[in-house]
DNA sequence: GCAGTATTTCAAATTATCTTTGAATATTGC
DNA sequence: GCAATATTCAAAGATAATTTGAAATACTGC
């Protein structure tokens, strides 16, 4: 199928069993879709803090804006994307919704937040 | 510095030592942006779908063309993200460009990508 | 050095993500 | 039920990421 390769390449995926197994190989639409999301939700400083600090303590949307130091809405929005992406998880405690880590986002949180 | 949070949170915080202690763990500019441009470059299907051919198979560029089926001026901006990031390195062999995984590449890669 | 192939680069157009402002919802305490 | 607080939502605008198509670069073989 491919027009024109290096030898050298072509030598090494013969002896893998040839293209079509590595082809073969790579994740499906849908696991591939699943990561990408997470990596997204990921690939945002804002968000990052926003990761390391609930990773040391789940806390009500005004303490971490204060911590973060961003308007309702902005942050709001970003927590949104992060619940998607299913980092954390929020739950009502009387008049406040108090965010925490998921295991996802704990995962994610230990590689990237360091200390603890 | 904060406003009124909930009690109970506010009891967590101070178990932990107060929340200085917590907002000082928060890793600093440079490492949060670091991460976050890995993970904006992983944060694309097509990117980790590029990703895991790599991870099995260096190639030149017209051969991961073939595969993922973009125009070569579209498979190079990406290929120009991921190495940005570091999570691939391409090297001239004769009238090509073999681009590889890095170490850093091949970490995710094996997160993602599954099988092997 | 010329023609051909592989790959990148550039600028413009498109699309997706993020920000802003203001209003909406939900809960609490009176 | 009303006022106050916490939080989200929606629409519009701003910014950033991606796509497109054409042209540029770099290497190979003659």
């Amino acid at each position: 199928m491919p027009s024109r390769i290096p030898e050298k390449i072509e030598k090494e995926i013969e002896e893998k069993g040839g293209l079509e197994k590595l082809i073969a190989a790579i994740p499906g639409k849908e696991r591939i879709e699943s990561y990408a999301k997470i990596f997204s939700a990921l690939g945002d400083p804002t968000r990052l803090r926003i990761l390391c600090f609930l990773a040391k303590q789940r806390s009500c949307v005004c303490l971490i804006r204060e911590i973060v130091n961003l308007s309702y809405s902005k942050l709001s929005y970003h927590l949104s994307v992060m619940k998607n992406a299913n980092l954390i998880s929020g739950e009502k405690m009387g008049n406040y919704i108090i965010y925490e880590v998921t295991s996802l986002g704990r995962k994610y949180a230990s590689e990237i937040c360091g200390g603890d």
